[in-house]
DNA sequence: CCATATAGTTAGCTTAGCTAACTAACCCGA
DNA sequence: TCGGGTTAGTTAGCTAAGCTAACTATATGG
């Protein structure tokens, strides 16, 4: 039975090939003045929608005190607003900005322009396969 | 002709396949009390062979400071080895000791196995046409 | 109405990234 | 051969990003 060897090999090829596709992509983030942390943040905000500080935090696989400071440097730089919780006056909704919004767009663009460039290497057959094994895959939209 | 937008459409997926499967790979590396920066590192040296502290930091397209600080957290908790260079006496060899590659394996495998499960919810159809995809657009061993 | 649980912050530590500025060694050309 | 430019690496000092422990304030359930 070489199924499960045979997915080992793929899980390996997945892994190598994750790396290679983020560390490359990551070169975009160097023109966005905002951190990793931020940016990866503030597209949970963009595409989930407005959010409490514990979702947030448990979305990005962060505590909650790390979590406070991304969204206070954040909001220092007007990518976030904060409005208090209509159901909990412990918490409150955090949001992107126009601002906010604008600028995860463009961050998003550039990377996906890198990583585009990186595929227009290969010949049409192959992303469209590609492609096809990702969605069978991965099938969540973002 | 849709091919570019097409394409586009695969480096969406792409994208969020990438950082999908590394925040899912990241929760094993929670186990091995070394930090990101250092496990990825040490895989460098491991899978890569010996190199000096240069090609290490453009490996992992990293300043020579950050690099500087890296190795010598590795070093001092017996991962690598630091041997002077023969041709250039500026220049320091950095090696994994028996204990860095040990502990990369462990990493890298609690990793694996985490895709691995990811992998086995689907199809086998569908694993192998990811693999066979990924082998053409990714070719590179590691 | 009190006990416990939950949301978030503060304090204080470590790791990881950067630039600027430096030392030491290498290399090349006059 | 030596003097200038280049390269390898470190040090200093900053910021961002991660953590745990300890705290405040609000919710909630018995």
């Amino acid at each position: 039975m070489a199924r499960s060897s045979e997915r080992r090999r793929v899980a390996e090829r997945l892994h190598s090939a994750a790396i290679h596709v983020l560390r490359y992509a990551r070169q975009a983030d160097r023109q966005s003045a905002m951190g990793p942390a931020q940016l990866s943040a503030l597209s949970v905000l963009v595409f989930g929608g407005p959010c409490n500080l514990r979702q947030l935090a448990d979305a990005e696989q962060v505590a909650p005190p790390t979590m406070t400071r991304i969204v206070a440097a954040l909001r220092r730089d007007g990518y976030v607003r904060l409005t208090p919780s209509p159901d909990d006056a412990r918490s409150s909704i955090v949001e992107a900005t126009a601002k906010g919004t604008a600028a995860l767009e463009k961050a998003r663009a550039a990377r996906l322009d890198l990583i585009d460039g990186l595929l227009s290497r290969n010949e049409h057959a192959d992303i469209a396969l590609l492609g096809k094994a990702l969605a069978a895959i991965f099938p969540q939209a973002r």
